[in-house]
Formats: C-alpha cells, sequence, structure tokens
DNA sequence: CTGCTTTGGTTGTTGGTACAACTAACCGAG
DNA sequence: CTCGGTTAGTTGTACCAACAACCAAAGCAG
C-alpha cells in the first residue's frame, strides 16, 4: 500500500541528540512539578494555566484559547479549572457573545498563590536549564526547538509568547 | 534562612525558548505513544525498555540500570516490566550472584514486536523531529540538551548511548 | 423555521505514574 | 555470628491525563 522505503537509521549524532531529547521530556515535567506542589501545592500545568490567564485582559481567556497555549486537550483543560474554580484560584462564566463559551478569569486569590509560587519557579528553572547555557546555546535551541514545534503542533498554536509564562 | 536575592527573570529571548521547551516536552510524548500505540500496541516507554533489552548482551539487563537508562522510577519500571512479563515479551529471573537483584530478558516474542514496531516508530521521530533540522541544528540541540541534563539528572545516568533505542 | 453539521465544553471511565510503605538480601562493625 | 544500615525490588493507594461519549449553542441549507 504505502511503497515506502524502509526510513533510514539513526546515525551516532542523531542518536546521541534524540536520547537527550526524551530525557529530558522525560525528566524535565517531573523536576517542574515536585518543586511546585511542594512549595506551593500547585501542579506545573496549573501554574502555566494561572499564568497564562494573569497576562491576559481583565485576567481572562476562553477555555479552547487556554488548551492551545498550554498544550493541553479540552477535556484535560476542563478538569483542572473545574479543581481550581473549586479552590477559588479561577472564576468560570458563559460569554456574552456565545453562550457555548466558557471564559476562565483568574481571581484575586488565583494571582496572589501565582505570585507566591512564582519565584521559587523561576529559581528551579534558571537552575536546572538556563544557568548551563550559554546566551548562543539559547538561541540555538530556541531555533532548534521552533523548527521541531512546526512538525509536532502544525498549527503552530503553542508557543505564542505572551510575555509571561514563568 | 536562605538570604538569597529574588533570582532575575526572564528576557524575551529566554522566554521563547522556555515556551517551546515545555511544548515539546508536553506535546513529544504524546505523539510518540499515539503512533505506537495504535499501530504496536506499545507505549513510547515500553518500547524504550524493550530497545534497550534488545542491545545489551544476554538481551538481559538488571532492573536498576534499566530505570536509570530509560529516565523512570524504579516501581514504574517494576509495574511495566510485570505487564510486558504478563504479556510475554520479557522474562524475569532473580540474579545468580545477587539475589536482591532481578534480570529482565527480552524473549523472541519481544523481540519479534520490537522488530515490528520500530520502522513505524523510526519514521515518526525522523518526520517530527529530525527532518526539520539541519545537520548543525542537531548538534546544537544536542549539545545545549547535554548541558540541560547534567543539572536536571546530576547523576548523569540517562544518556549512554548504547547504540540502540530508536 | 426545520433539520443537519460544526463548534465549545463537560462528564465518566480507564489506565498509567508517583509516592509511601514494605520485604528480602547483602554488608560492614563489633 | 549478629545486629544496624543500605540496596534491590515489589505492592498498594491516590491522583492525573487520555479517550470516548455526550450535551448544548451556533451556523447554515433548503
Amino acid at each position: 500500500m504505502t511503497g515506502e522505503d524502509e526510513p533510514r537509521w539513526l546515525d551516532r549524532a542523531e542518536m546521541t541528540a534524540w536520547l537527550r531529547l526524551i530525557a529530558v521530556a522525560e525528566r524535565l515535567p517531573g523536576v517542574l512539578d515536585t518543586q511546585l506542589r511542594r512549595e506551593s501545592g500547585l501542579t506545573h500545568f496549573e501554574y502555566q494555566v494561572l499564568a497564562m490567564l494573569s497576562d491576559a485582559p481583565d485576567r481572562t481567556l476562553r477555555m479552547t484559547f487556554l488548551s492551545l497555549q498550554t498544550n493541553a486537550t479540552l477535556p484535560r483543560l476542563s478538569h483542572v479549572v473545574k479543581r481550581l474554580e473549586d479552590r477559588g484560584l479561577v472564576a468560570r462564566s458563559v460569554a456574552p457573545e456565545d453562550k457555548r463559551a466558557i471564559n476562565a478569569m483568574l481571581t484575586d486569590e488565583g494571582f496572589a498563590a501565582l505570585a507566591a509560587a512564582a519565584p521559587g519557579h523561576l529559581a528551579t528553572v534558571r537552575e536546572h536549564v538556563f544557568d548551563p547555557l550559554s546566551d548562543a546555546q539559547v538561541r540555538a535551541l530556541s531555533e532548534a526547538l521552533g523548527a521541531i514545534l512546526t512538525r509536532v503542533d502544525p498549527s503552530g498554536d503553542a508557543p505564542q509568547d505572551r510575555r509571561a509564562t514563568t
């Protein structure tokens, strides 16, 4: 059916890069989650949601937009936002102009929780990611990851730099 | 107690790199898992375990070593290997020289499952990761990730290039 | 304004991972 | 040889995410 050649194997340089990429992809989320949960009682994903909201006009965003920006499926976001709402960190309301849509808004308590969590999180990110990198390495890393993202996320929704995530 | 300064905020270049890094770390595992589960009935983590074993002498490795190489905790590996054993892809046996240790060995069926899964997986890796990268970008990515790994995984256990993972 | 399709979101279930507690084997000091 | 500590691994629980099924509002054809 798909009369394609056997794709060529990875050479040694590609293999090393690949092993390192999956190692980072596997371990980094755990590092971030562990620090945030211990010191702030937040998941890294919850932190991202709060951070996105804190930077939005009126601290308010649509669920669908949030799910794209945070690399999450909509069901996942729905569950998480419900828990955040139960904890008083976020409020939900029906959007006036489209009664299907839901606006998630960061509450004052949510903002306070984010502000309390941010310094420790930022320190962790610096320590584990940026401290060991030179400026040139940061640029090179960013460029390579950007190229990968065009394939992993063809719609190109993810990395809208809206100023504050960390 | 820890009389440290507020760590400096991320500048714009760092922010972009950071957003892209967490986007890749969040989405890439899902892409790999989805393809492998649909086409081969394997998790990416299960695939890694089988691949590590297939490249080892006698297709046999100790649980602890496997857990380090695959970036997994020991409890996680224990659960997964048990399931793989139930499916006949792996066999476990007590190590003769240390009766605490367990040797996991790839069975013939396990090797067959790996061989069947490999081409599709390799194609996915090429398509989503290496196709959009130049050789220079691969080298730069690898170098930056290596630097990050020294912090995320201080013991330096992860990326022993044992030839075959993908 | 009727019916079909698409879009936005929620809910239930299932499966996998983390964390903590536990058992068994090894090992070194007395 | 035995006793405390360490290492290797398993088991149970609790939580989080993926997937599928579902509901409601919007859009659009006729």
